[in-house]
DNA sequence: GTGTCGATACCGACTGGACGGTATGCGCTC
DNA sequence: GAGCGCATACCGTCCAGTCGGTATCGACAC
């Protein structure tokens, strides 16, 4: 992947080091993920930064920022990811095969995040909400166009509308925090290729 | 008044009719979709029953207690069915095709109290959690053991293990609520024959 | 059929504390 | 000496839960 550039350092708990943005984001993924937005008091997000609340409203307009800023970032690097696969080499087939094994990888990657969000997004003002839906849907519609060419070139079946495919995928992905923990039996890369397995033949055995 | 009370009849919007408890879910219910768990008072939700919170906290112990039958209700009722069509008549793949569908279409009769569910059941005491995540796990695993008997009676795949394939449906299931809403060009029962196609057969097109 | 008792069903004012957000100040750098 | 990066102190609001009280009703006695 040239185009995708490495984060940060891969340091095990990076949460007293770094430019202070960051940490504050950090550390609130962690404890929303933990309490839940509204069980979590700014008061405690920046006592666990080690800064004061001064600190978190010179840099975030308000608590609800932090959550915007958390799935954003996040799916700004899946859509990006996304592009890249679906617009790369190989037939419809390979590249959602791509597509859908790097967007399930990278959820594992940030199940807190994925787990902050999706309880939470009500909670966001209406402006935020609205423009996280805008980069949602461009998100959604770039897997639903790769599914649809699949579709036109007879690879996969027309029956089911393209849109119906990727909402059940997608469904199933954005629930994963709910059951998977980390250091479990499974790991991230195994349950992506079984999830894709099963997007793509489904449970029926088909005799070969 | 005998002992046996008659039920409330089958009015569309029965807010203002009907035992207490039922009318405190029901407008809990609606509430808790609309403005989430933590944005509802339990002012508004008493204002908007036509009672006041001494009636309220005359019949739930505390504002969880209202998430907590929420949900719990919901899962009993689909429990009950799924057991029902799991131990019913026929192959494995046509019983959890019916209990499949049924899933779905139950969870689109019952889309708010699913939404209310998935976002808040982290704000739920210890306690009440781990009773519903004790009810889940039984509903669960009998999903699962439908989903082995066809890996067991070859009809199914059975290089991605049952408790995979479990995880994957009901995740999918469980996100009708972010996308779905009823008025849209989609029917429930449409929606429940795709989901449960791609289940079963996937996506790909296997020329037949 | 009248009076008493107990229980159930509900009312509504009050409390105590927590929490998001702000205003101001202070040191350090350039 | 100006502005950035934070600290500290404080405010106004809101809200879950409490608690003493009232109304209604059935059971039972006489």
């Amino acid at each position: 992947m040239a185009g995708v550039s490495e984060r940060q350092p891969p340091s095990g708990a990076a949460v007293l080091t770094g430019p202070l943005p960051e940490r504050l984001l950090a550390v609130a993924t962690r404890l929303f993920a933990e309490k839940g937005f509204e069980g979590t008091s700014v008061q405690e997000i920046v006592a666990a930064a080690g800064v004061t609340k001064g600190a978190m409203y010179h840099y975030f307009a308000a608590k609800d920022d932090l959550l915007y800023q958390i799935y954003h970032r996040l799916l700004m690097m899946q859509t990006g990811r996304l592009e890249q696969f679906a617009d790369g080499q190989g037939t419809a087939e390979e590249r959602l095969r791509a597509a859908a094994v790097d967007v399930i990888e990278t959820s594992f990657l940030h199940l807190d995040e994925l787990t902050v969000f999706f309880r939470s997004m009500h909670l966001l003002p209406k402006n935020k909400r609205r423009a996280i839906r805008a980069q949602r849907r461009r998100y959604h519609e770039r897997f639903r166009s790769l599914v649809e060419e699949g579709q036109q070139a007879g690879i996969f079946r027309s029956d089911v509308p393209a849109d119906i495919v990727t909402h059940f995928f997608f469904g199933a992905v954005h629930q994963v925090s709910t059951w998977y923990r980390a250091g479990g039996p499974l790991g991230a890369h195994t349950v992506s290729e079984y999830y894709v397995g099963l997007l793509l033949d489904g449970l029926r055995h088909t005799p070969s």
